[in-house]
DNA sequence: TTCATTTTACGAAACCATTCGTATATACTT
DNA sequence: AAGTATATACGAATGGTTTCGTAAAATGAA
């Protein structure tokens, strides 16, 4: 069985994870110009920065081209998963519930999606009945 | 109007502040030893951040006796609601629904604290109706 | 081919959090 | 008072991320 590791992206890290998982296998040019909108940043800086995530195996490349095209080693919603796991324990002590409650009594979230949440608590206290 | 900081507290510095956020006012003793439950880490590590912490006043210092006493500069909910809306922007691009959805699915939430939410939901929901 | 542009490669510097050794001060014990 | 234990003060080493300058390689244009 191979060892498996938890990968803990830096904030740096996963702000480029997040564009690539939003806009699918970029370059680097592609990449660092999604990252310019929200700050100043270096194009050297962004390339070297893609290149350790590749070293450590957070993203792939394919350098069949000149522009080397790079995409995520990991899956969008297990990553999500290990980062709320943490996040959890760390900010709020494992206390799920709180952390949902702030979560929801500070952010304008839609009726839609107030009623998705709904109805996963249905299931879930339907299960537990 | 004075100039708003808005701390950013280091993974170990809010291990210090949750020691101190739970078990109150505490020497550099008392709160060493509850992190050694969890994990090595020398006395004088722990003196030091304190005394960063101090330094960046995140914490507050009574040294009217010898073994000085800590507590926390910032509310605990406050600090939570900013390491939240960072978090949610970092890890879930802002969406507070799907963090929900990710916390509620992978936690074992008492059926009380489920109903503590759909109280919230209704209230939030309430408004809108 | 020559020149300009774009890309990757490399290495070093700057920065910051964390760790801890050692020194010094304070208080307690006998 | 002398010795022991416990506290704080200080400064330096370590380790990791982030930044970027510079060079070399690849491509495209004139």
């Amino acid at each position: 069985m191979t060892l498996e590791k938890t990968p803990k992206p830096t904030e740096s890290e996963l702000e480029i994870l997040q564009v690539l998982w939003q806009q699918g296998p970029s370059t680097v040019r592609v990449v660092h110009e999604e990252l310019s909108k929200n700050k100043e940043v270096g194009y050297t800086t962004t390339l070297k920065l893609m290149q350790i995530m590749a070293e450590k195996e957070m993203l792939e490349v394919d350098k069949s081209s000149r522009s080397h095209i790079y995409h995520p080693a990991l899956e969008e919603e297990k990553t999500q998963q290990q980062l709320l796991g943490r996040f959890l324990d760390a900010a709020f002590r494992g206390s799920a519930s709180k952390l949902v409650m702030q979560a929801l009594g500070n952010s304008k979230t839609s009726k839609a999606e107030l009623d998705e949440i709904r109805n996963l608590l249905d299931k879930l206290e339907g299960g537990s009945k």
